[in-house]
DNA sequence: GGTGACATTG
DNA sequence: CAATGTCACC
């Protein structure tokens, strides 16, 4: 099976490189962030007419997110309240978060808030939105052994994940406590699928439009997949596929395939 | 002498499409309109690496024209006041009147604006600045017998130049009162440049982006030479050029070209 | 309705 | 640098 994350950022003005690549690249599950569409204006019947199924939970402008599936999926709900009904609803105002079930696997989509900077409101969101996230997860985890909880995270644990550039500790997607707070989400039970597979750094999935960085390769991996220990046993590769970053009117992040 | 007027609707979007023209198209003086830009962002070297000399009177977003001269010009001024000192400075809060003097022929490149509909406080600003406008081609013409008025006056003044439609009376750009504004300044002694070689109606210059107009031809000619005397028994040809209308991105208006 | 400029976000 | 919404204009 093969599970596929994609921050798009707009499905809408990617909606064709997304169909060609599906064509090129037949998967399982295709998780979607920065859908940037309400759920009624989702492109469904490009998705629809290749076999896939859609679900989505857009908002108007910024985030969305959506599983692309080639068989119905079970158990879906959309954002954090339906498995933490008690918590404030406005932490679904901002659609984050979509899950479903496929072959007993809980595919977890997440679009993590990006926290703009240090210090900055955005930031205190960011790392208060991970605590929710953490308490989500241990809630699901008990009765769901294998899950796989994949997107665009916002965070690189590791120097390797970055292109080389000193002072990265002050920086956004860098810094120690939202990386102390992604750490304490993988603590409940997740391994990060790439690292069973590669080791080296160079591998990126995400480069900033600006300052050519794409051309000069000063990229980051801030797309991950993360998954319990049934699942990583099973992995049998993580790949990312740089080609669309190649486009001529590209998403900022690439592609990321896991197969088990 | 070949001296063209072209509304661009941004010079900036246009940039390439006025270069590429003006390649094809060796003319003298290239009047141009709704440049949309401020004067130190307009792009003048596409133009003076052409061997161009540049003239621009813009402003932020709206409204903006420019003389773009295969030799200097000569008494290059901008605006109403430069002629009519004792008006108004609010009047030339728009840029829209810049003019300059080549070979003895004095260059008055106008944006008329466009009114919006009948009624309303864009109609009567359109209709006092063709007020203003007499009084400043009366304050010239004594000293000035070569003048060539040219740009987009947003006035239709016969039926032949409009696509056929009923109740044109009451539509902006074809009223009563701005043809009567129009012609009091014709009558001062100028004449229409295009109506010396083509009777017929069916000769457009502008095409609403809305509603396929381009494709039906359901056109206006809004864009006119106005020439003094002796410029008019001078004229040898006054030509539509539709090509770039046709272009991918194109202005809404295209070129028209008199020869003299 | 079809453009373009601009402000905001990432 | 590249999205979107909002606005103004035609």
């Amino acid at each position: 099976m093969k599970i596929v994350t994609w921050n798009v950022n707009s499905i809408r003005i990617r909606l064709e490189q997304v169909i060609f690549w599906l064509n090129q690249s037949p998967i399982d599950i295709l998780c979607l962030q920065e859908t940037k569409v309400i759920d009624p204006e989702f492109p469904r019947s490009p998705f629809e007419k290749l076999g896939y199924y859609v679900y989505s939970s857009g908002q108007k402008a910024y985030n969305g997110v959506a599983l692309i599936s080639s068989e119905p999926l079970k158990d879906v709900s959309v954002g954090f309240t339906p498995i933490l009904p008690n918590i404030e609803p406005a932490w679904d105002l901002q659609k984050r978060v979509i899950t479903g079930v496929i072959d007993s696997i809980r595919i977890v989509n997440l679009y993590v808030p990006n926290g703009s900077a240090l210090g900055s409101d955005k930031y205190e969101f960011k790392l208060n939105w991970l605590k929710v996230l953490h308490h989500y997860l241990q809630t699901l985890l008990p009765s769901q052994p294998k899950i796989c909880m994949c997107g665009d995270f916002n965070i690189a644990l590791a120097a390797e994940d970055i292109y080389q550039k000193t002072n990265l500790d002050n920086h956004i997607m860098a810094s120690e406590p939202e990386r102390q707070a992604l750490r304490d989400i993988l603590d409940l039970g997740f391994a990060d699928a790439f690292r069973k597979f590669t080791t080296e750094g160079g591998h990126y999935s995400w480069w900033d439009y600006r300052a050519g960085a794409f051309r000069r390769n000063m990229g980051w991996r801030i797309d991950h997949h993360y998954l319990t220990p049934i699942l990583y046993e099973q992995a049998k590769s993580c790949i990312i596929d740089v080609n669309p970053r190649k486009s001529p009117q590209p998403s900022d992040h690439t592609p990321v395939i896991l197969e088990i």
